[in-house]
DNA sequence: CGGCGGATTGAGCGGCTTCAAAAAGCGTGG
DNA sequence: CCACGCTTTTTGAAGCCGCTCAATCCGCCG
């Protein structure tokens, strides 16, 4: 589930209004293709994508470039980085963008006024952790048409308020974009694209998607959406909750009363 | 950095002494090739590998499979998991393996009587992403040997102890688990692999790998072990905590008097 | 010794790549 | 509105990397 829906299903309005306000404070304009973080770079900001898409992505010496990431409007990009010494990836404007760029000392605000929303924060970051296996066993199992039809089915999904059943939607990349993120050559990718079509199944032009045939298209690309979590619960936030209490409490010094009774009994 | 390492380096023995025990009581065996955690499960448990290496996997409806994960011991599997309903990747025994299972009340209880611990176990859930985002280039962009290549580096440096300089280290996946890994055919691992021994770079045998020539062999891969977070300081743990103590603060009714007095300032 | 999982080898093929060039789209400015 | 330059898409032809199918070999263990 993107992060902007989380928000308005299980945030109350003052903590909303608290976090848009905080968004619209920091916005910044990027133009296409620029990058926002490169590798080795200490990172600095949380980015909050407002408009237009991001990716993330990695870069051998040779310049081969895997896209492993994509980011569309009311998505959280790069909350671990917040982290570590030295980012490990790129980020780049898929194109014209723009974000708010929300520094440590600001999230760290949120998360002290909103506690609410500073779970919902690290739950969008876990989230993560199940696109990307997704995107592996695209990248490593599938056959060409198998990966372009299941990329076209995420962005496709990504889109869809709720249960939408709108046919169309944006779709920002280039072919060569297309070919970065699956694995494949942009002329792979050209003539992948062109069989689709052929098949009835997808239109794809100008920044346009138009899915003809979902069920065909998801079937061929194996598709199911559990990975995005689009029907995430309270419950998961909840669980979060349970430990993040207990993770971030104060009194280093407590003694471990119950686990050194549990060593003695063992003893 | 392996969850052990950072276990020794930066948490006080009393806490250590928690973590030992715990795992100690909730040690079990399990056979060889059989799952811990299907697709679809319920997760129950967080594991931590004591003895053995375990994977994680994901597999598609005609049975071509992907592994995403490797854990050696020391290694903690699946915290993640504990915060969604339904896992959706497969976790098996590489060979005959040794783990803690601990339950989310363990975690918990932990978490509570060892802030610092649970700040641990966080980090070294992020540090996977990075793993993620490195296994993701190598299946994307890498040619067969480079793939096979980089996995042998990161096997090899994630084996060794602090700055060690053992030539061998233990290799428990047969070539069939190595391709599902890159992403390659068995038989066409096997050929790369015979490629590697003849230009004298390693020797695999039986269990075991012997590294020949590792600069030559991270050259091929362009690896660089910079993912793994090897280095990583106890900054990285300072600014988690500076984090997580908000995060995890309890005070949900406390107002948002900064971020309002934000507004305020802006409007 | 036989059985079995794993490694090795061979031959043929095809999906995808590479290189190169042309066509089409798109923004900008005259 | 058209001309111009740039990016993106499309097309062609040739070739290779890695796949498929299938058989054999090897080492280990009961």
């Amino acid at each position: 589930m993107p992060f902007s829906m989380m928000l308005r299903r299980f945030l109350d309005p003052q903590d909303r209004y608290c976090w848009e306000v905080m968004l619209s404070r920091r916005a910044r304009q990027i133009e296409r293709g620029s990058d926002l973080v490169r590798e080795g770079d200490t990172p600095h900001f949380l980015y909050v994508v407002l408009a237009g898409w991001a990716q993330k992505y990695k870069q051998l010496q040779d310049g081969r470039r895997q896209i492993v990431g994509l980011f569309l409007p009311g998505d959280l990009c790069d909350l671990d980085a917040l982290l570590v010494d030295r980012v490990d990836h790129n980020i780049a404007a898929v194109r014209d963008l723009s974000v708010a760029e929300l520094t440590r000392t600001d999230v760290r605000q949120l998360a002290e006024d909103c506690p609410s929303l500073a779970r919902l924060l690290f739950w969008s970051e876990l989230a993560g952790a199940a696109a990307y296996r997704e995107w592996m066993i695209n990248v490593g199992q599938r056959s060409a048409i198998e990966r372009i039809a299941h990329l076209l089915c995420e962005i496709y999904v990504r889109q869809q308020p709720d249960a939408g059943v709108r046919r169309r939607c944006d779709f920002f990349l280039t072919q060569s974009q297309v070919a970065e993120a699956t694995g494949l050559t942009q002329v792979h990718v050209n003539r992948t694209l062109q069989e689709l079509r052929a098949r009835g199944l997808v239109q794809l032009r100008q920044r346009e998607l138009h899915i003809e045939n979902f069920g065909e298209l998801a079937q061929i690309a194996q598709f199911t959406g559990d990975y995005l979590h689009r029907e995430a619960s309270s419950n998961n936030v909840d669980r979060l909750s349970y430990f993040l209490q207990s993770m971030g409490s104060r009194n280093e010094t407590d003694a471990p009363d119950v686990i050194v009774e549990l060593a003695r009994r063992r003893a």
